[in-house]
DNA sequence: CCAACCTTGACACAGTCATGCTAAAGTTGG
DNA sequence: CCAACTTTAGCATGACTGTGTCAAGGTTGG
């Protein structure tokens, strides 16, 4: 069982100690602890690390985003409701061309009505 | 077919214009245009506006959450990269118990001789 | 025991996010 | 034609992100 403390740990990733211990903060990736406190990275830690730093740059990402997905991943909820809007998305209004669009505004006061309803009805 | 100009989507969506226009601008929905060049939003896009205000506040998670969350959906393998890396967590280093740690750095020969392989290894 | 390393906490700072506001110029519709 | 509204662009700001650094105080292991 070898494990490297932070600064070796920092080296050998090439993060800094500053930011392994911020990369904790936020929830990506927890190091073992010594009796004493001190945190300990396995291989397995060590090769997540690196490749966190190859995920971050490859997609020109940052740590809040893959803090993001893994806050996905954990509240389904959230996941759902988000999955539920964009959903809604790729119907890129179609159906409403040119013709329609001729007489879009005809009259100001439908669409004020339209406004006083909804108002009325939120 | 009744579409608001963008004061009015904005008063009944209860965003400001200069977010509506935020919100276009990084790809979360965008409006009709006139032949003259006015955002025109419909009752979809206004729905799906408030909705949107409803998720950031239910989830409190912001608008940059949201265009990420876009992003996975449609770059494939930034999806897939993130889902890989995640994947590799919830293996809460189990099997790696006290009476290991007992000796966990019985000598830093051992680690320091593992880093410059690691070194050469990279 | 003690030099070398680690811990948490705090101050700092450039950069981005979410917003507002203003200016110059074009659109709309009565 | 013209008042009212819209467009883009830019400056501004408070809050948060990513990162460094320093201080005071424990841990480690030879």
């Amino acid at each position: 069982m070898d494990a490297l403390t932070i600064n070796e740990a920092a080296e050998t990733t090439g993060w800094s100690p500053r930011m392994l211990r911020y990369i904790e903060r936020i929830g990506l990736l927890e190091a073992q602890r010594s009796s004493g406190g001190y945190r300990l990275y396995g291989p397995e830690q060590l090769q997540r690390l690196r490749t966190l730093r190859e995920l971050l740059a490859q997609f020109d990402i940052g740590l809040g985003d893959v803090g993001f997905a893994l806050r996905q991943r954990r509240e389904q909820p959230l996941s759902d409701a988000i999955e539920t809007w964009l959903e809604a998305e790729p119907a890129k209004p179609e159906g409403v061309e040119s013709s329609d669009w001729l007489r879009w505004e005809q009259q100001k006061h439908q669409r004020l009505l339209n406004l006083v309803m909804e108002k009325n009805a939120a």
